[in-house]
RNA sequence: GCGGGUGUGGUGAAAUUGGCAGACACGCAAGAUUUAGGUUCUUGUGCUGUAAGGCGUGCAGGUUCAAGUCCUGUCACCCGCACCA
């Protein structure tokens, strides 16, 4: 028989389906085990490479831990609003509803035919309005506790999708979607709270199994700083409170800098003489962009306020106040003190304006021409009751004295800022709120949930930025939840991101209509055990989806303070040139050619060969054809098979090990090196000519997570068990047996490899030794030296220093 | 600037606590079989040298009997954040 890929693996897929053998178990006695990757968001484009390279990692795990017992959840579903389909719909007069089951059909298919053992019976759908309705239920209970709110504010705008971005959606100040400008634009939006969850989203971080860059990367994010407010008054009796992280340096503030959006600037105005000025200033910063402001980062620029000075609390000194776009309204309190010997950004500008610099922490060069920002060394001078203090505690007497005097107190930051809800778009989930002439912000009542999204005739969106759906006046209008009063649906959708951020609960009981999952299921199935994903969701989804679970922990409605136990990374897959796969380049590799040509489970083995998992790797056309004949050198052994069930005594030693190396290096991500172990195997079984029936059941056992098509179809041709392999059990191995009788040692003179011997395992440093002597290189090697040191490694090595 | 990562043959890459650098695979070369070609099999393949030997993990030092691995310094590239006070 030949191996023909395009015959045995639909069928196996049939027979996977038809016996259901990889749906979860309800009310399983078995322990569970929850595999999750990142639902695909169903492009138009269909499958990309990269994916198979997540979703067959998580099955290789789920398909070990079934065959160790357990119940596995392996789940899919699809995360399908968002902008692309929608745009899509737009260009061709389509409904993206349409647009969306076509890409859906295409996605399933192309992952069914990659044999990837998800549980379609729990298969979810974000624009579902059964899942939706949940999505909106959760939004209410945020609103509800006070964590979704509306307020004015400059939001990022998309000059072409026309659209709000949260900020984690804008690079380099362009949007991540088009790559259009992005600009300020002054709107009211929905917010969510994730402010009140930093400090717990750091924290508990010491809860789950991530990765160090993992949590490095969403800790830098979140941006947690330490230091104090102080309270200066100004010479019209007012109060502008700064934040720093440098109280100690106090006395060396020599001007006040707030940004140019700071409402003091209003209160002030008549007492301004120069408002002229400060208000082209205003304008000038209003009209640039993020990215604008960024870019000219380093010239600085600004205004002094002229009629008004601010006064230091801790000396009585008289400075000026500037207005300048380096101080973001959006961090802290919007205005700084600035210390220009200690601060090089206040240098800057203090060397711009000519203004004096005041050293109060010696251990620098001269501060007049570069600032001293190390806290390690310095000591305090020029700072009256702090001098000789050390940098760390001169910032705990100093916020001591202004908390006494009540100027002052100590306070925390962070650069995390609250998350961006609304999207003015068609295609997302309608926030369940109505407008009420008399009652402000008025719940939909949960029993009228799901809120659908209305069919309109135009999903463009409006040119003075309002969703599509306010054109919808029928829908619009609608009556007060809580008086009756005539008032008006909220018009505004959800962000792609809402949908994602609790799809892992929905699976574990995805037909539910009375709660998002029952808390039977929630008990059983939480947490995610196991989730992989690619590091670009870090700061996004995976942050969002812990506050939504930390949210819903608080509210009682799941059972841990965490979604996921563990997670990893995947590397990305990059062209043939090493660059980043995308049409404009022209390197893409289309999964469905190479099923076609090679087989799905020739594709899985080169996804998980090609080289380290958590690493990117460049797609290498040449190499596949290595992973296809493995495959084909593990179908022919079914050819030299004989009907013995023992392993035969020569390869004992290497079947334990392998067995070991497998199952190890499966749980730690070493894929690579587990294929290549079982290629070594191979190897040594074809050196002795023929495969005994049970060295070949043990072989297509460990393969089967792998290559599970090629893996059935031997199982059954050669008879070696009931039922699917994916049934069998996970082979155990011997801890004896992986160790070898006789071992190779390596001879060193000097440190350099002179000679190699057998050894019995058991030898001791004197019978090496000796052994190791009695060898005609070694003893030309040492003949008339002095020996100083002997050293002897078991099982490793010898090494003789010799003069 | 801050945080994280990478650097090893012609190529993708391996390498417990420091202990044989290059497993496994691609490619290449020679041979065998079969053939029209491919497939399959065997052998070889870090560089250098006829050989013995010498050299070799970005670069420069250091520790050690022994360094890809530890320490100090340095260069290059990649990813994330970035006027966050």
């Amino acid at each position: 028989m030949k191996y023909e890929h395009q015959k045995i693996e639909p069928v196996w897929q049939k027979k996977w389906e038809d016996a259901g053998i990889f749906h979860a178990e309800e009310n399983s006695a078995k322990p569970k085990y929850y595999t999750l990757i990142e639902f695909p968001y169903p492009s138009g484009q269909g499958l990309h490479v990269g994916h198979p390279r997540s979703y067959t990692a998580l099955d290789i795990v789920a398909r070990k831990r079934r065959m160790q017992g357990y119940n596995v959840l392996y789940p899919i579903g699809w995360d399908a609003f968002g902008l692309p389909t929608e745009n899509f719909a737009i260009k061709n007069h389509i409904h993206p509803r349409e647009v969306t089951k076509k890409n859906v059909a295409r996605f399933k298919s192309q992952l069914q035919a990659l044999g990837i053992s998800f549980d379609w019976s729990r298969e979810i759908n974000t624009t579902d309005p059964g899942y939706y309705k949940w999505t909106q239920w959760i939004f209410l209970q945020l609103f509800k506790h006070g964590l979704a709110y509306k307020k004015e504010m400059a939001v990022n705008w998309c000059t072409s999708c026309k659209c709000v971005l949260a900020n984690e959606e804008v690079v380099n100040g362009v949007c991540e979607r088009c790559n259009s400008e992005v600009i300020r634009k002054v709107k009211s939006q929905w917010m969510l709270k994730i402010t009140a969850y930093a400090e717990r989203l750091i924290s508990d971080l010491d809860l789950v199994n991530y990765p160090d860059r993992v949590k490095a990367q969403q800790k830098n994010w979140i941006g947690r700083s330490t230091g104090a407010e102080v309270d200066f008054t100004t010479t019209t009796d007012d109060t502008l409170t700064v934040y720093t992280t440098r109280p100690d340096t106090l006395f060396g503030a020599t001007y006040m800098v707030i940004s140019p959006e700071h409402p003091i600037i209003e209160k002030l105005s008549s007492v301004i003489k120069n408002m002229d000025e400060v208000r082209t200033y205003q304008e000038a910063a209003a009209r640039k962009s993020d990215f604008e402001r960024t870019e000219v980062a380093k010239d600085k620029t600004g205004v002094r306020l002229d009629g008004v000075e601010a006064i230091n609390p801790v000396n009585g000194r008289q400075i000026p106040i500037f207005i300048s776009d380096y101080v973001l309204v959006s961090y802290g309190t919007g205005a700084i003190m600035a210390v220009p010997a200690h601060d090089t950004r206040d240098w800057d500008f203090a060397k711009k304006f000519q203004l004096p610099i005041i050293e109060v922490v010696k251990g620098g060069e001269d501060v007049q021409k570069e600032a001293f920002t190390d806290c390690a060394t310095g000591v305090l001078v020029n700072s009256d009751y702090l001098d000789g203090l050390s940098v760390e505690d001169a910032k705990k007497k100093i916020i001591e004295k202004l908390t006494e005097s009540g100027k002052g107190r100590a306070k925390v930051n962070y650069k995390l800022r609250d998350w961006v809800f609304s999207r003015q778009r068609y295609w997302g989930e309608p926030i369940p709120i109505v407008h009420c002439p008399c009652c402000g912000a008025v719940p939909v009542p949960e029993s009228e949930l799901p809120l659908e999204l209305p069919d309109v005739e135009s999903y463009e969106p409006t040119d003075n930025g309002e969703s599509p759906l306010a054109k919808m006046t029928d829908w619009v209008n609608t009556k007060c939840p809580k008086c009756g009063a005539d008032a008006k649906r909220e018009t505004d959708t959800m962000p792609q991101w809402a949908g994602s951020s609790w799809y892992f609960l929905r699976y574990m009981d995805p037909h539910n209509n009375e709660a998002l999952a029952s808390p039977e299921a929630l008990n059983y199935w939480s947490p995610v055990d196991w989730y992989n994903g690619g590091m670009e969701h870090t700061t996004l989804h995976l942050l969002y989806s812990r506050f939504w679970h930390k949210f819903l922990y608080d509210i009682k409605v799941v059972p841990t303070p965490e979604p996921y136990a563990k997670r990893t990374s995947h590397g990305m897959i990059l062209g043939e040139n090493g660059e980043k796969m995308s049409k404009s380049r022209g390197n893409v590799v289309n999964p469905d050619d190479i099923v076609n040509e090679y087989g799905a489970d020739t594709m899985r083995l080169f996804e998980m060969f090609i080289g380290d998992f958590e690493n990117a790797a460049p797609w290498n056309s040449n190499s596949i054809k290595g992973c296809r004949r493995f495959a084909e050198r593990f179908y022919n052994l079914g050819g030299i098979m004989t009907n013995e069930e023992n392993i035969r005594p020569e390869l004992e030693g290497v079947f334990h090990k392998t067995i070991k190396k497998v199952s190890d290096d499966i749980e730690v991500l070493k894929f690579n090196t587990a294929i290549a172990a079982l290629m070594s195997l191979i190897n040594d079984i074809y050196a002795t000519g023929s495969v005994t029936k049970g060295e070949l059941r043990i072989f297509t056992t460990l393969i089967s997570p792998f290559a599970p098509h090629i893996a059935e179809q031997v199982w059954s041709e050669k008879a070696l068990g009931d039922g699917f392999v994916s049934r069998a059990q996970w082979p155990e191995y011997d801890e004896s047996k992986c160790v070898d009788e006789e071992i190779q040692i390596v001879v060193q003179v000097n440190g350099k490899v002179r000679d190699k011997i057998n050894v019995p395992v058991e030898i001791d440093k004197d019978g090496a030794l000796s052994l190791a002597k009695s060898g005609e290189k070694i003893k030309a090697l040492i003949d008339g030296k002095n020996i100083v040191k002997e050293i002897y490694v078991p099982g490793k090595l010898i090494n003789i220093v010799a003069k």
